[in-house]
DNA sequence: AATGAATGAGACTTCATTCAT
DNA sequence: TATGAATGAAGTCTCATTCAT
């Protein structure tokens, strides 16, 4: 199996996936695939390693254990996500404007990556997990809003809610679109999503 | 069972089988504590069966086996709450007071009931579960919304969007904000609770 | 395998190995017989399962781990081996003649049982091995000889030698021969024995 | 081969294959530690490449496979503690004088090397190994004793016993002393050495 | 009806060894 | 020659479930 046959003739095609096919990668793709299809609990090692193409070994090379898998790739997730929220945003921009980028940004990155979206909903309510990466990691998310939103309320454009409320309200909204979107209980279009970001907004504008 | 009609008339029945009745509800009160805990993996049915003071082959004769347990739990407290949004709810009353005390009810279940809160999350988000019974026991509680959301739409209270997208912003705060209170990062009051459903009222009346 | 024949029809013979076919016992049994051949690394639980005629589940509900087996077994044989160096001794004989006979009981003990005494060494050599266990039992095996010696020297029978040195002296003779002995390079009759320890008492003797 | 012959006259060749030879010692020299200190199954072969500064593939460059690593340790050790046994030991001295020169040698080389001591110890008690190589190596020990043995006995100085037993007597007093020294049970010192040995003289003489 | 001893499939993980570089 | 990434067999242990009492 996997490229155990010594008479392999396919080195072009090894060239190509060589560089990229840094292992750690390869690994961190697969467990995303799986984790998010059959949960941590339903993914054995063993299946995680055929499905990446390696043996078992090979992961913990790259993993102490497997909660480290877990928790690296919710961290390289996290940070990803963290990055889609922020594209197209400026400073300059009217708060409105922002705000509605910002969860645009979200609702369409969740629902453009359903499985990551879903491992890392799953990760953050799993009581499995070492809530210190937990924290670790949503702190970056988090302050990055929370700046914004009391920037908002100091230019009178956001209600003077406690900054928790406000990030429930926004954030809650479109983990629920998310979720349901995912589900199938709805299919959003961009015009849907627009009109549920401006909806929330109505919520939170002075 | 136990919580689903408030207007049981099978008393009578139920005191003669009380102490099966009771043994089932044992073991299920324990489920709920253990799995809230430490989730469905982390929670071995022996340990299930010395919490709840039975042997394990009792657990067998109630449930087929630890799934089932899951998801009758799971069914008893989707009844509880949804019992507890309707209180105190009459359709005499505005659709405004409708709303602000449906959500409020239902916040405040949650706060008061952690483990029944994080136990659902973490079940609607297992991909463990077998979603049949999600369906299945989901339906009576989004239906019951659905149909309010929908009369508010058409007396023109409510904004005319998808009814899904309603339900997301208004359920999605709720639940945000019940996580964030149990994990220690909001100390929500009255006052707090019912500002926040309020907020989430601008958003979706018209 | 292992009376998984529903139509089992020898239930005599269970009966008959009902009583002392206590669990913990048989795979004691089984595990001195495994490790004294292979040793405690070339036993995998397994083999000890299969050869008890337990599945390995039960093991683990007598031993909490492979290592508890092992010192477990160890304080059982320490135990034996401490009885059996006591027998046909009274504090009445004379000084040399309980030498003789706690000595020879010693030697006869594990050439009769070379597969406790190959076990015990081994145990007492393995760096694998919580010293605490090692510790705890030896002390009744050492503290009655000590006693015995201090005994000796006071009446001016033994040599004034540390204790330790008189210790040595008596008890790694004895080793050393069971060792040979069951290893094929000696081959030891009563009478041999007898003189071996004589000459044991001519070093010690006053 | 490192220590065995004193009288070694291929040095010149040595200082050619320089490199070679040291990375054979640095092998077998961390080797030494590592397995006194946690065992031969404690000591796995990637901590013993890391411990001696080499890739693992170096190892079995060297080296076969783990067990002849540790064969060849023990074969180097058996050698050499052979030779310091023989230290200022000549066969115009009086047979007393030998027989306690030979075994304060000993002793005094197991305990000014204790790792070496443990090693060997835990190897002739490992059924883990291939008693060829034990055989093999041991004879050089013991023939030499034997002879001496046998020469005491045909010129009357020492007792008319089987040769096994006198060597049981000498050799499992001093591997007992040095085991207690070295766990500590007791401290040694040259003039407590010396009583010992002269202990053990008395025993065996005629 | 209630129990819990017994089971063994299957999970996680280690580590001796290989082989391409 | 030297390296160390990669491998997967094999080990330990857990735990859902069964069944005789």
């Amino acid at each position: 199996m996997r490229f155990t046959d010594k008479n392999d003739l396919i080195g072009v095609f090894r060239i190509m996936t060589n560089s990229d096919c840094d292992k750690r990668t390869v690994i961190l793709d697969a467990a995303l695939q799986l984790f998010s299809e059959n949960g941590f609990h339903g993914t054995p090692m063993t299946l995680l390693a055929e499905k990446a193409n390696v043996g078992i070994g090979t992961i913990y090379r790259y993993f102490k254990n497997k909660e480290e898998v877990i928790s690296n790739l919710y961290k390289e997730l996290k940070s990803e996500s963290v990055a889609a929220m922020r594209e197209n945003i400026s400073r300059d921009m009217p708060i409105r404007e922002q705000f509605i980028n910002i969860f645009e940004n979200m609702l369409k990155y969740y629902i453009a990556n359903p499985q990551k979206f879903l491992f890392m909903e799953q990760y953050s309510y799993s009581p499995f997990i070492n809530s210190s990466t937990k924290q670790e990691v949503c702190s970056a998310y988090a302050e990055s809003l929370v700046s914004f939103f009391e920037y908002g309320k100091k230019h009178q454009v956001i209600k003077d809610l406690s900054t928790q409320i406000i990030f429930a309200t926004a954030n809650g909204q479109v983990v629920s679109l998310a979720k349901m979107h995912i589900a199938g209980e709805i299919n959003l279009n961009d015009d849907m999503i627009r009109k549920a970001i401006e909806t929330s907004w109505d919520a939170l504008k002075r």
